[in-house]
DNA sequence: ACACTTAGGTAGTGCTCACTCGCTAAGTTG
DNA sequence: CAACTTAGCGAGTGAGCACTACCTAAGTGT
């Protein structure tokens, strides 16, 4: 077992870590109203008592698991296409599936459920809106440093624009569509359409 | 007053579609954990004896919702785009900014309520599956009319998934995106890029 | 007109929710 | 070690939920 002594900035750091995990968990797979407090603690193996000591409110901890997951996929996006840059067609498309593979994460689940939730309710949108801002912003630095000086800015924010509203419809409408190829089809089409569209710009060579 | 007297059928009708449309309502302001049959019963001006009287549970409400809302969208596609063809740019770009203000309508969010609502509902999902099978089903059908003999059909799939999964991403977005500029953009270069396409297809006359 | 059926209202019922309270256990400070 | 602070537990509590039982009112067939 491991040393029985922790702090308790450990002890503290670790229960609500596994408050948030469990958080992402429980909205992936009981959405907005299934995430009660009583499933997060079931979930994280913790006490409701334990949960109400670190958030005063439910939805103080559910502000928290969106930031958390922010910076978290925030991190990932950079990690995973670091030292490349969106300058052939190729690299393009295969950018393209990996965001698209990144949207349909369990992590992103997170983020897709707190803002349908926060369209009926307002004090939620608040809570929610440092990190709603700080998340796109973010998108939009990274892309526009992948695309660097081959595309002016203001054509990097209707693009990210159109792919990242893509992107949440695919996920939307997973549920519905149940053939994967024409969710394929249509990421493929859209890779085609940006690049002419970029070639088009001088953005990127043709093939 | 109106006559005092109406036939069985003309009641149960009369409080069906206030059932309907107050669902609808409640949907549209509350989100689906906020559709309550209280609610829903307070905005229809009804006791909650009458809703159940009528449907067996909470869920045969909201599906019967989703199926009213589904005639009614695709009656009114129908309408706004009748006699007029896909065939050349500029009502290509009209027909998509029209398309998304069908989809940022009050009726569109019951559909976004209960699908994101079904993602974590296996019983709702299989519920809803008739009703979601027609709705797709009719919209491809109706894009494939509106474009003729110029477009082949395995290309209409993608492009409509295309299109309906951005339009969809767009109003999911929609609490979190204040600025109607970037989305507006976003539209417009949508269209501009699916002219181009369709021109390099054959589809469409360049202008 | 009279028996019968259907529509709609009212007052519950058991359940689950977010959240509270008072307690013990663990860690910190001198 | 003793006094104090912080972490975590678990049994409540009032409010609101979907749904039910039973009632009266309205409309229907003969």
């Amino acid at each position: 077992m491991p040393q029985p002594r922790r702090t308790q900035k450990e002890r503290r750091e670790e229960t609500i870590g596994r408050l948030l995990t469990a958080t992402v968990e429980c909205l992936a797979t009981k959405g907005y109203s299934g995430t009660t407090t009583t499933a997060i603690c079931a979930e994280a193996g913790l006490s409701q008592g334990a949960l109400f000591r670190h958030f005063a409110t439910r939805q103080e901890l559910l502000v928290a698991t969106a930031e958390y997951v922010a910076h978290r996929q925030v991190a990932t996006f950079r990690a995973r296409f670091a030292g490349r840059s969106f300058d052939d067609a190729e690299t393009m498309e295969q950018a393209l599936v990996e965001m698209a593979r990144l949207a349909r994460s369990r992590e992103n689940r997170t983020w897709h459920e707190l803002v349908v939730a926060s369209g009926s309710d307002p004090a939620l949108l608040t809570a929610l809106h440092p990190a709603l801002d700080t998340f796109r912003h973010e998108i939009f630095a990274t892309a526009g440093q992948f695309f660097g000086d081959r595309l002016p800015a203001d054509e990097v924010v209707p693009l990210m624009t159109l792919v990242l509203n893509f992107l949440d419809g695919m996920v939307f409408a997973q549920p519905v569509v149940r053939t994967r190829a024409s969710r394929d089809d249509a990421v493929r089409l859209l890779a085609t359409m940006i690049a002419d569209r970029l070639v088009h710009l001088g953005a990127l060579a043709p093939r």
